[in-house]
DNA sequence: ATGCATGAGTA
DNA sequence: ACTCATGCATA
């Protein structure tokens, strides 16, 4: 093979702080904007811990954490000290959106803007997931303190000058996705419903029934597993199918179901 | 917006 | 090898 880089994007469009083009929205302080009650109707909190050791962050989830509502009639939106609950994510992320789209901000802009404001830069496709509620409950925690950062920033800020850094290309290949055929992928969700987690050799077996790559069976299933964690989950979990990992794995941290999409 | 993929951390 | 956070490439 010749030493190909992988593709590297031909001209990353910074559309953003260009020409402060900021429609002076000033709302200081809090805004009491509650215009829309979203459809789920506060999901269980159940407690649950993972075998593996106790996790400082999203270990506990909501159900677990829920510090907020064992103190008194305060509220508890507004801190990023503290373990928000799910609901409070929920919320957050569609002010968020909201807010972005009013300031003329792309997910991608906003990603990079991290970046200036922490050093850690963000994709598009994180953005995208946080405002959607498709990452797991720990890592929307993680995001969360920084995106509300960044929309204070984003009121304040008026014509600060923005530096972008990119981080130099690794000298790995990417390699190419692989298309899975609409039928194979309803083989393998089939399987999975039976066994989420098959050994080596059963991915093997699996694998060449279905004429794929090992690791791409492989990680189809870790994908799909990931899926089954996030916030928002694909198809919605159905009663006594929860508890389908591990030995004697407690209840996974399954924050209710969300709305569909926007 | 989402699917397949990589890599760090962990058991 | 798995989980978990994250993203390139693509639909």
């Amino acid at each position: 093979g010749a030493g190909l880089l992988y593709p590297q994007p031909p001209g990353f469009t910074v559309n953003g702080m260009l020409g402060a083009a900021q429609p002076a929205l000033h709302h200081h302080g809090l805004r009491d904007a509650h215009d829309e009650a979203p459809g789920p109707p506060a999901p269980p909190h159940h407690g649950a811990e993972h075998p593996h050791g106790p996790h400082p962050a999203g270990g506990g989830g909501p159900g677990g954490g829920g510090a907020a509502a064992a103190g008194g009639p305060h509220h508890e939106a507004h801190s990023d000290e503290d373990t928000p609950t799910s609901d409070d994510l929920e919320q957050f992320a569609k002010q968020f959106k909201q807010r972005r789209i009013k300031l003329g901000f792309t997910q991608a802009d906003v990603g990079l803007a991290l970046g200036t404001l922490y050093g850690n830069v963000f994709s598009q496709t994180t953005i995208c997931r946080f405002e959607a509620l498709q990452l797991s409950f720990k890592n929307m925690c993680k995001l969360k303190p920084l995106l509300n950062k960044w929309l204070e920033e984003a009121d304040s800020s008026s014509g600060s000058p923005t530096s972008i850094d990119k981080i130099a290309a690794q000298g790995r290949k990417r390699k190419k996705r692989t298309s899975i055929e609409v039928s194979v992928k309803g083989a393998l969700e089939s399987h999975f419903l039976k066994c989420p987690k098959p050994s080596a050799q059963e991915i093997t077996s699996l694998a060449d029934s279905l004429q794929l790559e090992k690791e791409v069976v492989r990680v189809w299933f870790c994908n799909r597993r990931q899926k089954e964690k996030r916030m928002t989950p694909p198809g919605g979990t159905l009663p006594g199918a929860e508890d389908v990992y591990g030995p004697s794995r407690d209840t996974p941290p399954h924050h209710g179901v969300q709305t569909p999409v926007q």
